[in-house]
DNA sequence: CACTTGACCTGTCCGC
DNA sequence: TGCGGACAGGTCAAGT
């Protein structure tokens, strides 16, 4: 679920709320969202502090003042959400209903709790997710990391990178290729479909038949799509959460993800809804016709 | 090596 | 209402 806008979205949150706190605990429920030994935690996690909150991609790193860090991928439905304690929460005024309800909640798989009673939920519906507490000097080395691409809102990210990176998945179809990490970092099923709208890119052209001047107008739609997306705290289709529990409003700014049967907002035309890449690909069948020539 | 498919899990929605 | 099947935003291993 999470792609790079609501990842960051997260991060900017954690970076105000938990920075400078110290963890006093970590209660895991299960295994496979935080698999390091409770010794390892005991001695690089408790009484730490957390100095910085990073994302690299979708992946969400928090360092610690041990110098380790909890390396965190929230997959599809992982959320991170920060609660302060009681009596702050009651001066926090009415709960919205764009919130969570009490947690825990049977979705919460770590609690991180701080000196200061707030704390800190990983919650996890389908379990995809996870996080794990490693060495920060060793986090460069995680094959993830040695892979991925290059991030998509740096300045130095250009066409021209763009255009190369992808001439490795030159075979397959542009939104199979944008979904590849190691293309470009960050783009996940709702911005492919989005920023190929923009680009009035039909999502199964192959990519060796695209065009770099076509490939110059996807670059400026993936940072124009993954810019506004982070300015409306990303997109809550069900599960999205930022760390204050709260949705994202990008979903209603979006012109094709999640709008089949109604109509294209450039030409009116009805949007479709296919499968490609093995996912729900939303299109304008008008303006995005696939192109067969170079 | 490039590319596709299935697996990992749980919840929800849709048709019968 | 209940039940089966399809589907859901990500990534990786295993297959072709």
């Amino acid at each position: 679920m999470p792609e790079l806008p609501e990842v960051e979205t997260v991060r900017r949150g954690l970076e105000k709320l938990i920075v400078g706190k110290t963890i006093i605990s970590a209660t895991n429920d299960n295994h496979k969202s935080f698999p390091n030994e409770p010794t390892e935690v005991s001695e690089f996690m408790l009484s730490t502090t957390p100095t910085a909150v990073r994302r690299r991609a979708k992946v969400l790193l928090i360092d610690l003042s041990s110098k380790y860090t909890l390396v965190i991928h929230l997959k599809m439905t992982g959320q991170m959400v920060f609660v302060a304690n009681d009596s702050d929460r009651f001066s926090a005024g009415h709960p919205s209903d764009s919130m969570l309800g009490e947690l825990p909640d049977k979705s919460t798989r770590v609690i991180i709790t701080f000196s200061d009673g707030s704390k800190l939920f990983f919650n996890d519906q389908r379990k995809f997710g996870w996080m794990r507490l490693m060495p920060t000097i060793s986090v460069p080395e995680i094959d993830f990391m040695k892979r991925v691409g290059p991030e998509p809102l740096e300045h130095s990210f250009t066409a021209k990178i763009l255009f190369e990176r992808l001439q490795r998945r030159k075979n397959s179809s542009i939104k199979s290729a944008l979904l590849d990490q190691s293309v470009v970092a960050g783009i996940g099923n709702i911005y492919a479909d989005e920023s190929l709208w923009g680009a009035q890119i039909h999502p199964a052209t192959h990519v060796g038949t695209i065009s770099f001047s076509k490939i110059k107008i996807l670059t400026t739609e993936i940072k124009t799509v993954l810019q506004l997306a982070i300015d409306k705290g990303g997109s809550t289709d069900r599960n999205y959460r930022n760390a204050e529990g709260k949705k994202g409003s990008y979903l209603a700014f979006a012109r094709v993800f999640r709008r089949e049967g109604q109509e294209c907002p450039r030409c009116g035309t009805i949007i479709e809804k296919i499968r490609t890449a093995g996912r729900g690909t939303h299109f304008c069948p008008t303006c995005q016709v696939e192109r067969k020539t170079k």
